[in-house]
RNA sequence: GCCGACAUAGCUUAGUUGGUGGAGCGGUGGACUGUUAAUCCACAGGUCGCAGGUUCGAGUCCUGCUGUCGGCGCCA
């Protein structure tokens, strides 16, 4: 890499009294005619340049004079410690533009605009996404999402969980169709896959524990502030396994997330304002384990109208979940108000081996999963009593044909995750391009 | 699919009972040798989302449309 200097370097004084070369973009720029005070910034950080005219000379002192907001640049200086606000400077010897910005066609995300925004997002953020990007706020949020995909991936793969990938075009549904993007194939229709359950079943007598990480693709209108039509899902799957070992699982890789973000990122959670100790919280606790027909009781208790039967949605989510001060699971759902290929419970055929994990502080549903029905004539049963066309399950059928064994997995929402780990308000702050019903661009 | 809001300069916005649209940021020019969202002076920048209607007169009132935002249902 044509780059030696960081900032963040600079910053936490590995460079004092050196002279280092700086390549980064303007961020801020003030100051008179003889003295010039430029905020360059890196991916590391931000530091503050200070210009005098007397040292570098006309040329170059106009030429930075001139570097509106955004505008590359290479710095050469003496980093000094000072006193002073951000606690070390570069004293400027020489420098470069390198991309400079029309001044008819300024840089357009603004203070004003950021104030506004409050930390979300306005439609205006929204359309200049690519932009957006390369605000501290999104650079953050960005960096905390690397370290959750990192911390999952380091999860499943520290106790032998096998990668391994399903294909995105598909024919069948794994949720309802009415929530599946139709794709022209060749004259017929395809599917953008919902989630790689069913493709990850097919392996699962070949890897017996794998894992992916991988967009899915619901086509709900939702308008919330945690849905999107592409997200990232961690999915597991893992043979000879009960609900109960699922839930294990999901329980150490969302711990393990948060343990990873403490260890890794704790200034960037700062930084966007989040209180450390619920994280540790959440890094620590055990995550209780409440049995549906508890969940309905409860809400019951509190006056909330609920029949049995009824899955739960949103609001009950939410009172339910305003008590709890870390993620509980909700297990036994009722048969009948979960698809077919959850497993029913052989103790009381009436609900299923199930499970879903609800974050607390008004997060809601961060995983869902269970154990799968796993015998063809379970399967069978299951599917004509949904009322589920067989064809286009015709493959995760055989599976059961050849040597069943009991198994499970889950599915954990990344975007959802991140967005619970870091405070924010919408899922849309947690994703780099966020898709809903009525964005696509940029 | 349903419910509720909003739309004024590049951005964020003010605009009273209807009477020729103001400001801050950003941009341009100028002043200033230690600024921290620097400050000060000046200039440029507007089809008030679109289409109708009421009125002597509409950013303001009415209708429709479009777009966006928030929420619900469903889910991760």
């Amino acid at each position: 890499m044509g780059k030696q200097y960081w900032i963040g370097d600079v910053r936490s004084g590995s460079h004092d009294g050196e002279t280092v070369e700086l390549k980064g973009w303007v961020h801020r720029t003030r100051g008179s005619n003889k003295i010039r005070f430029i905020v360059v910034r890196d991916s590391t950080g931000h530091v503050q340049c200070v210009v005098k005219r007397d040292l570098v000379g006309d040329e170059c002192f106009e030429s930075l004079k001139n570097s509106l907001i955004e505008t590359s640049v290479v710095i050469r200086g003496v980093v000094e410690a000072t006193d002073r606000e951000h606690g070390h400077e570069v004293q400027v010897t020489e420098a470069e533009v390198i991309g400079p910005v029309n001044p008819d066609r300024p840089f357009p995300i603004t203070e004003s605009a950021m104030d506004e925004a409050d930390g979300g997002e306005t439609e205006f953020l929204l359309d200049n996404r690519h932009l957006y990007l390369r605000t501290s706020r999104m650079t953050t949020m960005l960096k905390i999402r690397s370290s959750v995909f990192g911390a999952i991936h380091s999860y499943f793969r520290d106790r032998d969980f096998i990668e391994y990938q399903a294909p995105n075009f598909v024919a069948g549904a794994v949720e309802g169709g009415s929530t599946l993007f139709e794709v022209p194939y060749f004259g017929k229709k395809a599917y953008l896959t919902q989630s790689w359950q069913l493709y990850a079943e097919a392996a699962m007598p070949a890897l017996e524990r794998l894992y992916t990480m991988a967009p899915s693709f619901r086509a709900e209108k939702s308008r919330t502030r945690r849905h999107l039509t592409e997200f990232w899902h961690a999915e597991m799957e893992i043979a000879w396994a009960s609900n109960d070992e699922v839930m294990q699982h999901g329980e150490g890789v969302v711990r393990n997330i948060a343990r990873t973000l403490l260890d890794d990122r704790s200034e960037e959670l700062e930084s966007l304002g989040r209180d450390l100790s619920l994280v540790e919280r959440y890094a620590d606790s055990e995550y209780p384990r409440i049995r549906y027909d508890e969940a309905v009781e409860t809400l019951q208790s509190k006056g909330v109208e609920i029949e049995w039967g009824q899955d739960l949605d949103y609001s009950k989510e939410k009172v339910l979940t305003a008590d709890f001060e870390v993620p509980h699971f909700l297990t036994h759902y009722p048969r009948v108000a979960k698809p077919f290929y959850h497993r029913p419970d052989p103790d009381d055929a009436k609900y299923v081996l199930c499970h879903d994990l609800l974050a607390p502080e008004g997060y809601g549903e961060i995983i869902g999963g269970g154990e799968r029905t796993w015998s063809e004539d379970e399967i069978l049963e299951r599917i004509d009593e949904e009322g589920t066309p067989r064809e286009p399950y015709e493959f995760y059928i055989d599976i059961r044909r050849y040597g069943g064994v009991p198994h499970g997995g889950f599915g954990l929402g990344v975007d959802r995750v991140c967005t619970w780990l870091a405070g924010a308000d919408h899922i849309r702050e947690a994703i780099p391009f966020p898709r809903d019903s009525r964005r696509v661009t940029p």
